[in-house]
RNA sequence: CGCGGGGUAGAGCAGCUUGGUAGCUCGUCGGGCUCAUAACCCGGAGGCCGUCGGUUCAAAUCCGGCCCCCGCAA
């Protein structure tokens, strides 16, 4: 069975290197971020990755850098691998390491490239208002997700939030990823149009903080693009407020962006600069996250109020 | 030892400063009103107040240990 060294950090990797586990493949290695404290209490927390590969019995290796490292020249070299299986794993491979499978290195990249190419291209597709995206493998070279492209599958956006979204395609690209080595020798590689090529940077939490006076549409949006991680927030009597879900409702405001304008049982709507925004999932700063019915039970909120401050 | 908020009925919260019958909104159950209802009215059930210990005549409330959840920072 053919030979391959995975490499990956988080959990949208998992799936990939646990089909490679079900189907057979040889896995002699498993490289993964360093642990890094995570979390309130300091606490080291393992790479998703590493936890799998740990109950799989697989051997685990965390470099802290790859370039100039003679020590992960040499173990790779001496395990010699058919193929690199990279998805997500958050270092830049240089050429050196790259030459070393005997037939290629192979990455898993979660959009339609050479759309996104960078490491967010979940989030970004859904915050752009992308009707599709996907998965790419793509033959794997020096710069950032430019390899020529191997195999392709779509998949529509719809509603759904980036956690949902990246839940989808991390299996769609472990499928693809075996497809993708077992059909490995029939595959035409197509260069990509750099022509057509985007960015998708880390998103950040400072990034999440809502502008009220756009449209609602482009918040919602946004909305679901930093859903679970980072999340989109504003502030609320100078708490910061979470909120995970929402929907567009079209209004005729007059009212201040940010603005309550409508509470129901199950829900409430802020004034957004065009259109209204219904808020349905949301989180308040020390609290858990819950249903806005749930929110209103306990918080007295009154029509009026206004968000963002 | 990173900073801070919190654990009270099925859910979300108040009560704690100033110890003394555990409260609110929703849900749930029963009844009523209604052509009808997720609406409205009446009534009921449901809590060892996170856990262990201390102070006290008396602890949800004051003091200390532990467990768990969350925001920030990283």
């Amino acid at each position: 069975m053919k030979k391959i060294v995975f490499m990956g950090t988080p959990e949208i990797a998992v799936p990939s290197l646990k089909a490679l586990v079900e189907n057979g493949f040889n896995i002699p290695l498993v490289i993964t971020q360093t642990d890094k404290p995570k979390g309130r209490g300091q606490s080291i927390q393992f790479p998703p990755v590493k936890e799998y590969a740990l109950t799989a019995g697989l051997e685990v290796y965390q470099p802290e850098k790859i370039k100039n490292n003679t020590e992960v020249m040499e173990k790779l070299k001496s395990i010699s691998p058919d193929f690199f299986a990279v998805v997500a794993y958050g270092k830049i491979l240089p050429q050196e390491v790259l030459d070393i499978p005997k037939i290629a290195p192979v990455n898993v990249h979660f959009s339609l490239l050479p759309k996104y190419r960078g490491p967010a291209p979940v989030n970004w597709a859904i915050m752009n208002g992308e009707e599709e995206t996907g998965v790419d493998t793509m033959l794997m070279d020096a710069g950032m997700d430019t390899g020529d492209i191997l195999l392709t599958a779509k998949t529509k956006i719809l509603k759904k939030n980036a956690g949902e979204l990246a839940d989808e395609l991390s299996i769609i690209g472990a499928e693809l990823l075996i497809k993708t080595l077992n059909e490995f020798e029939n595959i035409t590689p197509a260069p990509q149009d750099n022509d057509k090529a985007t960015k998708a940077p880390m998103m950040n939490k400072e990034m999440g903080f809502i502008d009220w006076s756009q449209n609602a549409e482009q918040i919602e949006r946004m909305i679901r693009a930093f859903t679970p991680w980072p999340a989109s927030y504003t502030l609320l009597d100078n708490k910061k407020v979470k909120i995970f879900k929402s929907d567009v409702v079209e209004i005729n405001n007059t009212a201040d962006s940010g603005t309550v304008i409508d509470i129901d049982k199950e829900s409430f709507t802020i004034a957004c600069g065009q259109n209204g925004l219904k808020i349905f999932e949301l989180q308040l700063e020390g609290k858990k996250r819950m249903d806005t019915k749930s929110f209103l039970a306990g918080f007295q909120l009154e029509k009026g109020k206004i968000f963002g401050k």
